[in-house]
DNA sequence: TAGATTGTTAATCGATTAACAATC
DNA sequence: TAGATTGTTAATCGATTAACAATC
């Protein structure tokens, strides 16, 4: 069962649906989901019914219950406990983003190779990074943010992986080799911006 | 002609090819850009020649060639200049991202509605909201970061797409919606977590 | 030449869209 | 009941993989 692109729709329906719900809505059709999330009423029918997400013939889908369930998927009964190595830009960028709501994950710790980055005062502890692998397995962590300069970044992945991290989100321009067992997210923010410059570019040259 | 997926794996070949010829490759073949970037030697020929970019019968491709190649692909010749929209912890983030390399684009200015932040220094000019759509206007600026926090996000697309933008990298995690020749593409922070911690769990579970 | 590798065509696979029966 | 909407099956479309002829 190959679900891909499914799982970010999900996601994007649940903002939909947290959306109506604070409009004061309580029922949904599949028409009104798709067109706010940007596809097809059959899509997200489609896309429901693969999650086992009910509605009513006539009546719609209860938002509520649909939130549930979404939720349920996500494993927000939950909080997964998640670190954070590299306290650059970006790093710092996430352990003061504001932005996150009703969420299923808490940055618990994080790493960098400065030491007065250790010293300074976050709203999460930072230890130096030879503490990294005592801190994952003490806690248990999975996930891990890698937010490092390139030139470490291959390093630092080694050092997730032995520590016992099954899941990495890499900020960094840099492909990453891994266990099958350990899953990786890139965000590649040059990639992102140069591909939004293509399509713009390709866009006005056909008209 | 729809080029999606392969625009991002493009891009993730250029990454592959930067680093064969940082380390003093010349010349690569499709089973070692496959393996570096993660994908079958099958897939890379495909893309290649979906793109016109050619190699030798026996003698592989020739790295320098081919960054060439790609370069034109994403108009490399011209410098793109961008705003930025919002200088909260994630634009300030990006207005000082450090690992930008060989780009085709530019943060030529930054915009947010807070006056602190307009007086404060930054390596890019920051005005006010006001000035918007002025600067778009006056140097014509096609592509714009939107970094603001999610009340604002609809409001301030719209003064973007009424100013000219036609891309829009969102951060938010808003749907935006926009005239047909307008492009979206959204990186919601959140939702690339939630999906990370989605697959391994999903992962975990089958063993 | 024999071997290795590209480039392309054909086959497969998966995801999206269309159609429609079920039913509230 | 008639109309509207879900849920699922079938049809289409596109992307990936396999196969292989061309050729250096």
């Amino acid at each position: 069962m190959t679900v891909n692109r499914n799982i970010k729709r999900l996601l994007q329906y649940r903002t939909c649906l947290l959306r109506f719900k604070n409009l004061g809505f309580e029922k949904a059709f599949s028409y009104n989901l798709g067109e706010e999330a940007g596809v097809s009423a059959e899509q997200v029918r489609k896309d429901f019914s693969l999650y086992g997400l009910k509605g009513n013939k006539k009546g719609g889908y209860d938002i509520n219950e649909l939130l549930v369930t979404i939720n349920d998927i996500f494993k927000h009964d939950k909080t997964h406990e998640i670190i954070l190595v590299g306290l650059g830009n970006i790093g710092q960028a996430l352990l003061q983003y504001k932005n996150f709501t009703e969420i299923n994950f808490n940055i618990v710790g994080a790493f960098d190779i400065d030491p007065s980055k250790v010293k300074k005062k976050y709203a999460v502890p930072v230890y130096a990074m030879e503490k990294l692998k005592i801190f994952v397995q003490a806690n248990k962590i999975k996930i891990a943010i890698l937010a490092v300069p390139p030139v470490a970044a291959k390093e630092v992945c080694n050092d997730l992986v032995s520590a016992g991290i099954k899941g990495i989100l890499n900020f960094t321009p840099v492909v990453l080799k891994t266990p099958d067992d350990v899953v990786v997210n890139n965000l590649d923010l040059q990639n992102e911006l140069e591909e939004l410059i293509y399509k713009v570019d390709s866009k006005n040259e056909n008209d």
